[in-house]
DNA sequence: CAAGATAGTTCACTGCACTAACTAACTGCC
DNA sequence: GGCAGTTAGTTAGTGCAGTGAACTATCTTG
């Protein structure tokens, strides 16, 4: 409790900026959903882009990555290969283990709605500053670092 | 569509940033959710801070302010009300409309869960370096712009 | 083959959010 | 002053996302 360095002044900070990160996502969030209404929802969305971007998948992995429950991303995938979107493919080396694996259905999807998808997003960050989006931009390695993501240039080292 | 200047490269940018950003938030957004199981709920939580920031508002205040549908918004009211961290007290002036104010247990409440509630989204800023933290702490001005929020120093101008 | 572990699924439930429809109160007009 | 129109909030009904517990099927080990 006596850390007598700058520690303390960030540490105090980072109370603050956790309250503050802490409402601006779930606000954002929420925004999202509401805008993606009509889709096939912000999970299985990114869990379609997940499959895209890491190739075949056991469910259970997906449902790591994107940190939901089993049951959850049982169904999130059901509704991908109703869609056509995913196909499931059982290991044929142990046949417990369902591999979920994109569809060119998908890739397209995934290509086609993009922009659509970002359309809302980007159209709010066009309308900030070039400064201010360049601070959205250089957050974002902390914020997946943050969340333990597997983004783009993630050195690991998940200490959870 | 010829903008011949850098903003042509910031759209592109734009565009990969909003894919990001929209993937982050989501996530980020289910672990805080996944994190308050047990307290009020995260839409609860922030219209409490809102009341205690900028003080007695509205219904339809509340709800604009965390961008909630109304009826959304009576039932987090009437949760905070049943567990007494918020009053309700009818204007005498427009007797329709329904003004929320915090009480001290409120206050309180927030003062002593801030830390715990606050806790895991700490934890996991203090193990991030301090260029990633300050990455994160400039991006979160930006990111309240972004949502329209009227948090700290914002100029207002809500044009919805 | 029996016993235990593991992957995925089904089931029943909770919680959050919405739209549509309703009530109560205020405003404006004649 | 009383009736049409508007505004604030509530109630009712619905859908979706997510969970935990229990179940099935498969693999592993003795």
């Amino acid at each position: 409790m006596t850390p007598t360095s700058a520690l303390d002044a960030v540490e105090v900070g980072t109370s603050e900026a956790a309250e503050r990160l802490r409402h601006a996502v779930t606000r954002l969030a929420r925004l999202l959903r509401q805008q993606d209404q009509g889709g096939l929802g912000a999970t299985a969305t990114a869990a379609l882009a997940t499959v895209n971007r890491r190739g075949a998948l056991t469910l259970g992995e997906l449902a790591a990555a994107e940190q939901v429950s089993p049951p959850t991303m049982t169904k999130v995938v059901e509704k991908l290969e109703l869609a056509g979107l995913v196909g499931r493919c059982t290991d044929p080396s142990d046949r417990r283990v369902t591999r979920v694996s994109i569809t060119g259905a998908g890739r397209r999807y995934l290509d086609s709605t993009r922009d659509r998808r970002t359309a809302w997003l980007a159209g709010r960050l066009g309308v900030l500053d070039a400064t201010a989006v360049q601070a959205l931009v250089a957050s974002l390695g902390p914020l997946e670092a943050l969340i333990g993501a597997e983004g783009p240039s993630m050195p690991g080292g998940t200490r959870g």
